[in-house]
RNA sequence: UGGGGAGUCGUUCAAUGGUAGGACAUCGGCCUUUGACGCCGAGUAUCUAGGUUCGAAUCCUAGCUCCCCAGCCA
């Protein structure tokens, strides 16, 4: 189907560089996180990018994890980002790779820049740097260090490395040009010193090396062809080449692209994280969250994601991605696969007056009305059932095609019942139904063939199993909550509404961890993914189903 | 107002000098043993002003608006 869609740009131009015979015709990315978190539906874009391009281009895709900050990173996140990446279906065989297992090299390739007199140990306090390195409109200045000898600055920057200086007294610089409107090249520092314990390296090194100056020459490394990135990283590009040039290595093209935005969400890992960690969710993995283990956990298929990102294109301009677009890639794929089954989430019990008391029936129910090979299970139906609270109305409205006074519905897949009464309790509450059934309507149809318009789903009550089911909506009200000061007052406190007395059907008793329903007239459900304690099913809503009924009763 | 980017329906992606199109969303209608799905239909867009051209979303000029950059973060 996307075979015949329109090459973006970044397909575009590297057609065109196969076309012209550059880096041999070979096509080599790379998706490089930094393991300080964990990955949410935008890397998805990115990764899906990479190896899918890597995939349609019969070329490769590296991981590869910029784990160039010790203090910000754990292997907990590279051990989630690993499951999220294999999660979504992509694989980079034995090419999982990290920067430190080039911080040797990278520290070969800083002498050499030193020893061409193009980087220098710089004793400017942080403050200073920044002060010296000017503003948007005024030019930097330089350091009163920068122009140190080659020899002066091998010997302080391996002692830098041998732990000679505190942390922050000293850093490493490349010595380009201060005066540079782009302020990246005005000196930016290579190397800095931090004790700090690094989760691969552990505490073998004390000097850590800057994302501007790891990652393009970890791309260098890996030979990558194409180096693709985000929107901000446009004006790092000249440094970058700028590396590479002056240490004569290979380089590989950068093209960057817009990330994804989607709206009602935070998209930050700081705000991800803040979310987190004031205790607004649950965790990394809450089904609220916009991350790809939130939406596993919710029921979210990977292949409805790629679906979703392969709609939304790829381009340079900054955009925000109405979420009702994901959950359309998402209903349509679960419409196709999930099987159907009754679940009542707010449960009315009805008793079928003149159906026999001890009598138990079987119906064949359809799977999946969409997919025939999904084949068919055996429902059971006795005298006393549950019915949706809401799919009873005393005073009904004309076109309430449900249970009401003098109404009779069809119960899926069983019989026709009349409503004849209401029970209410001292609070004058509805408790229980009163109904009867047509013998003559088994099978939910009639030989007279008459009309009934409604509908309905139901469990029987001795088979009923409990459940509780959580129904998540948009975690915040307002479209961007990304560019709001205190975007944390937009989160939707009713994103969560936990029902803990629902009645399904016993054929979900044996429903698999993880794996996805129709709950019909709902929308789609997962089973929790988690181990849990008892035996109570826990249901995660996906996604509702489309309601237009719903949407013409909120309009009057 | 230094540098780097970007402006096309409500949203998003296309149209690469030749009829501005798709998807989502919205609004109608049909269908229905899920008020789902499906089907049919509708409306709404080229940032502005000039210019080149038979013809401009596309090329030129001048503006305007938005995003990114002044971490020893990535």
């Amino acid at each position: 189907m996307s075979e015949e869609k329109k090459k973006d740009f970044i397909r575009e131009a590297i057609d065109a560089d196969i076309a012209e015979g550059r880096f041999d015709g070979r096509v080599h990315t790379r998706f490089p996180p930094e393991p300080n978190g964990y990955l949410h539906i935008g890397h998805a874009k990115a990764f899906g990018l990479n190896f899918q391009i890597a995939e349609d281009f019969g070329g490769k895709c590296n991981l590869r994890f910029d784990d160039t900050n010790p203090t910000k990173e754990s292997t907990e996140f590279v051990d989630a980002i690993i499951e999220d990446i294999k999660w979504m279906g992509y694989d980079w065989e034995d090419r999982l790779f990290y920067a430190s297992d080039y911080y040797e090299t990278l520290f070969d390739y800083a002498m050499q820049l030193i020893d061409a007199g193009k980087a220098y140990v710089d004793d400017l306090s942080g403050d200073e740097i920044r002060e010296y390195r000017g503003t948007l409109k005024e030019p930097g200045k330089p350091s009163p260090w920068r122009d140190r000898s080659p020899e002066e600055n091998r010997t302080l920057f391996q002692e830098m490395r041998d732990g000679k200086h505190p942390d922050g007294s000293k850093v490493l610089r490349a010595k380009i040009d201060m005066a540079s409107p782009n302020i990246n090249m005005r000196d930016p520092v290579m190397y800095r010193i931090l004790r700090a314990h690094h989760h691969r390296t552990g505490d073998a090194w004390c000097i850590y090396p800057m994302y501007d100056w790891a990652h393009g020459q970890s791309d260098s490394l890996e030979s990558i062809t194409h180096s693709l990135c985000s929107l901000e990283f446009e004006d790092h590009r000249p440094l970058y080449e700028w590396f590479l040039e002056n240490l004569g290595i290979y380089a590989p093209r950068q093209i960057e692209f817009a990330r994804l935005k989607l709206t009602n969400t935070v998209m930050s890992k700081r705000k991800l994280r803040t979310l987190v960690e004031e205790g607004v969710v649950d965790g990394w993995d809450d089904p609220r969250m916009p991350t790809l283990s939130g939406m596993r956990r919710r029921g979210y298929p990977p292949a409805a994601i790629k679906d979703f990102l392969s709609r939304m294109g790829v381009a340079k301009r900054d955009s925000v991605i109405d979420i009702a677009q994901l959950e359309f890639s998402v209903r349509e794929n679960l419409n196709k696969n999930a099987p159907r089954v009754m679940a009542v989430l707010k449960p009315l019990k009805v008793v079928i007056t003149n159906y026999p008391e001890d009598q138990v029936e079987h119906f064949t129910a359809i799977n999946n009305p969409e997919d025939e090979s999904a084949g068919t299970r055996e429902l059971p139906f006795s005298r006393e059932i549950y019915v949706e609270t809401t799919d009873f109305w005393e005073d009904p409205p004309k076109k309430f095609h449900r249970l009401g006074p003098g109404r009779e519905v069809r119960l899926k897949h069983a019989y026709y019942i009349t409503f004849q009464e209401a029970i209410k309790n001292d609070a004058g509450e509805v408790v229980e139904l009163r109904c009867t059934y047509d013998p003559e309507s088994r099978g939910a149809s009639t030989p007279d063939g008459r009309k009934v318009r409604g509908t309905i789903h139901w469990v029987s009550v001795p088979h009923a199993k409990d459940a509780e089911v959580r129904n998540y909506d948009r975690l915040f009200l307002t479209d961007a909550p990304d560019t709001e000061e205190n975007w944390q007052e937009s989160v939707n406190p009713d994103a969560l509404e936990t029902l803990q007395g629902a009645k399904v059907e016993p054929s979900l008793a044996e429903a698999d961890p993880g794996s996805g329903y129709q709950f019909m007239r709902h929308g789609y459900y997962a089973l929790e993914n988690k181990p849990t304690s008892g035996d109570k099913l826990i249901f995660h809503r996906t996604v509702p189903l489309r309601d237009s009924w719903g949407k013409t009763q909120k309009k009057s």
